[in-house]
DNA sequence: CTCATAGGTTTAATAATAATAAACTAATAT
DNA sequence: ATATTAGTTTATTATTATTAAACCTATGAG
């Protein structure tokens, strides 16, 4: 069950995010843009401002966001940076290597996020806008890479929610995925056959933490026709991908000892 | 009127700042340091997960800051790191002049806040964890140069909250409050006698924007024994303050043009 | 200068929600 | 093997958030 006054609160500093909101932002604005009724959007942002994530400007009325949320970044920043700066050389390298977007994905929770990304450099590319939503991890290789290795409460934690039906190659079904999952850690590495976005095939491998426990993985994503017309390109991705998926991997053992909990 | 859920949110999110979250922090840690009952808490929880500025990692069942709140702490440095960035060195000079320590001040809404700080030098010096409580307006330095340029409008939003009375020196009577805002006027500058720390002494200027209005303020706190026992070491503390606050004042007229909206 | 408009605020009544307590589950330690 | 602890889920109740309407205030047009 889901606490709506809370939703809707961040749903509104979602929207002071996405938006520029360095010119500050309405009332009449949050509430046509979220669907709010003035007056119950009135008394939400009084309690947000009461706290200090937002403010209200006492002259125009609007509202901006509170230096006090400054301090999540900065606290977030120390764990998280490390891994990401560590594993980017190796993005690149596939990147040199194929030209295609290249992404470095993890989890939190029963969420699929998107650590880094890489665009591709061909002049025929793919949008990927929207690769690695939070609910795709049954549809990409990302996220299929790092099911594939968790542990079955894991995996049924995050397969319990319904499994979006992105495309029709898709797999919504459970019990199908299942058999997906095992030969993906048979070859060891996942693909994604046009299951997130229509045209788009991906590669992915798992990188894993110093338990052994998939933590992140990279995938490579090119254009179907390139993997169909040609034989050996496929191939040639997969090299490039488990080679720094590798290499990713070594972080763990140089910088972390055993217990030791990691950030996402 | 304030929404509570909303509230418990806010007070469960910051808890996350103040205590060492990285290594996740239980539902029952959580209900117990905020006196939460646990399925209440729980159905919270499951909301900001659900948003993303949670998560719950899968075994530990411990909550952690999502890597989605990182985007505030970005959009926000973005804007206010310019002007403290440019008030430093002034900080400094009266630091180094005074040995006492220096605090720049800043608003938000009816908020009194706190954008950077040095310590006294001194041996004998002060604690000043509490200086700038974001509801000490009218018992600071800080506050009153800020509050004294204001308009009467905006004065009045800010003074229609209870005055706390922090020592037996603060001023809690809007009538009196406004006798010795208009005192500020007349002098150009404000001073805080032990009405928020007892045994501290305070002397602050405000800093003027591109439209001449009271945009931030600096400080200067100092054991109340050494300005009584020294005449001349106020007009040491109010020549570097003064100089300082108008050099920083100068941020304005150098970067920023008439219309502009500026960071707080 | 007056009036109209639009955005913001406040209120009080009602509908909807979040809080509660208790039962249940899972994991851990004895 | 059992007791304990933490987390989750459920159904009920009491509280709360939402609503609509009235009110304020600032702005701009006539």
């Amino acid at each position: 069950m889901s606490v709506k006054s809370i939703s809707k609160t961040m749903d509104t500093l979602d929207y002071f995010i996405e938006s520029d909101s360095s010119k500050g932002i309405s009332l009449k604005e949050i509430c046509d843009h979220l669907g709010f009724k003035k007056s119950a959007a009135h008394h939400m942002l009084a309690t947000i401002c009461d706290k200090g994530y937002l403010y209200q400007d006492l002259k125009s009325k609007k509202y901006f966001l509170g230096s006090k949320l400054k301090k999540f970044g900065e606290v977030i920043d120390l764990n998280a940076n490390s891994f990401i700066n560590f594993a980017d050389p190796f993005l690149k390298k596939i990147n040199d290597a194929t030209g295609e977007a290249v992404h470095l994905a993890s989890f939190e929770g029963t969420k699929l996020i998107t650590l880094s990304m890489l665009e591709s450099t061909h002049p025929v590319r793919v949008d990927h806008g929207f690769l690695n939503k939070d609910n795709a991890f049954h549809a990409t290789a990302s996220g299929k890479a790092m099911l594939a290795y968790m542990s079955d409460a894991s995996q049924k934690k995050i397969l319990k929610n319904k499994l979006e039906k992105f495309t029709s190659f898709t797999i919504t079904n459970v019990k199908q995925l299942s058999e997906e999952l095992k030969k993906i850690k048979k070859n060891g590495f996942s693909t994604d056959d046009e299951e997130f976005q229509p045209g788009v095939f991906c590669v992915g491998y798992p990188i894993f933490d110093n338990e052994n426990k998939p933590f992140a993985s990279i995938s490579c994503s090119s254009p179907k026709f390139k993997i169909t017309s040609d034989k050996k390109y496929l191939d040639k991705i997969k090299n490039s991908v488990k080679f720094s998926a590798l290499e990713i991997g070594k972080y763990f053992k140089k910088t972390r000892k055993k217990g030791d909990k990691h950030a996402a």
